[in-house]
DNA sequence: TATTGTTATACTCTATAACTATA
DNA sequence: TATAGTTATAGAGTATAACAATA
């Protein structure tokens, strides 16, 4: 069997997840963590209820990524000013440029692989990948209503 | 920041982990051992040394998931015909069938997803994403190269 | 000697449940 | 009463190292 379109994109993410193996083997950052590191770059000082929501996790996962990147030192815990049972995550300076370069490696990655696809096929190449995520996520989010639906 | 074309790639990739996620609740099947069962159908009968180097995974995390797809009924263990320190893994016939079942869906879910493509922007679309991965895999194997070059 | 798969050990991600402090 | 975060416990994926059986 010829791959699939769906085949082809799976290879790209894999292809990414592989590298980004990669690129923090030898550190204490792992995937988990630098999404946690990605979410604070974007949102900025946050609770670790707001990063559990974000994330989609427990919140006693959160609990563990947060333990592990304060003792690397990409962030910081603070009392939350006004609700004394919330704790604000911050990143360090060092974690936020690291972040940074991070950002701009990947807007980089997206413009080499651009760079990759001929010319006049990347207004329909980007429509395309646009058109097949909306519809995918129409159907996950289908699929768990129903899920949901069977479970009551 | 407007999304890159990367990161339209990579929310469907994660939209489809979380729908397979969503679909192996509440079994016993994950999807590491899914991989398993995935590379059966496509191999046929394999040693575990096999289905280690084919899912680039340790021999030892190659026992415990069959140890699991043995426990649940999808894979049997038997006996190399002249290898005695080797071990041959097949497919359960409810397995195999339930195999095939997902990869029509799978070749189901492809249809529908291209069909949410605008006609005229369907070849472009599948040169675009066949480039992207070609690039991205010579990115990361020469990645792969100079970290093994610098590790000696 | 080299290879196949297992046992031993350890780390990470993840979840639920019980609990503490606070709202 | 409800919420934020921790401790307790557990399952799953993954790795390396030591070992047994076999090649």
């Amino acid at each position: 069997m010829t791959p699939t379109i769906l085949d082809h994109l799976l290879l790209v993410s894999e292809l990414f997840q592989r590298d980004m193996a990669r690129a923090f083997a030898g550190t204490t950052l792992t995937a988990s963590r630098v999404r946690v590191l990605w979410l604070l770059q974007h949102r900025g000082p946050s609770t670790q209820r707001e990063l559990a929501q974000e994330l989609d996790v427990s919140a006693r996962n959160v609990s563990g990524l947060v333990d592990a990147l304060e003792a690397s030192g990409h962030v910081l815990r603070s009392p939350h000013p006004t609700d004394r049972r919330a704790t604000v995550v911050t990143l360090t300076d060092a974690a936020a440029e690291q972040m940074a370069a991070m950002q701009s490696d990947h807007a980089q990655l997206s413009v080499t692989l651009l760079d990759a696809v001929a010319p006049q096929d990347r207004e329909p190449l980007e429509r395309g990948i646009v058109a097949i995520a909306a519809r995918l996520a129409e159907l996950v989010e289908a699929a768990e209503r129903a899920g949901a639906e069977a479970a009551r």
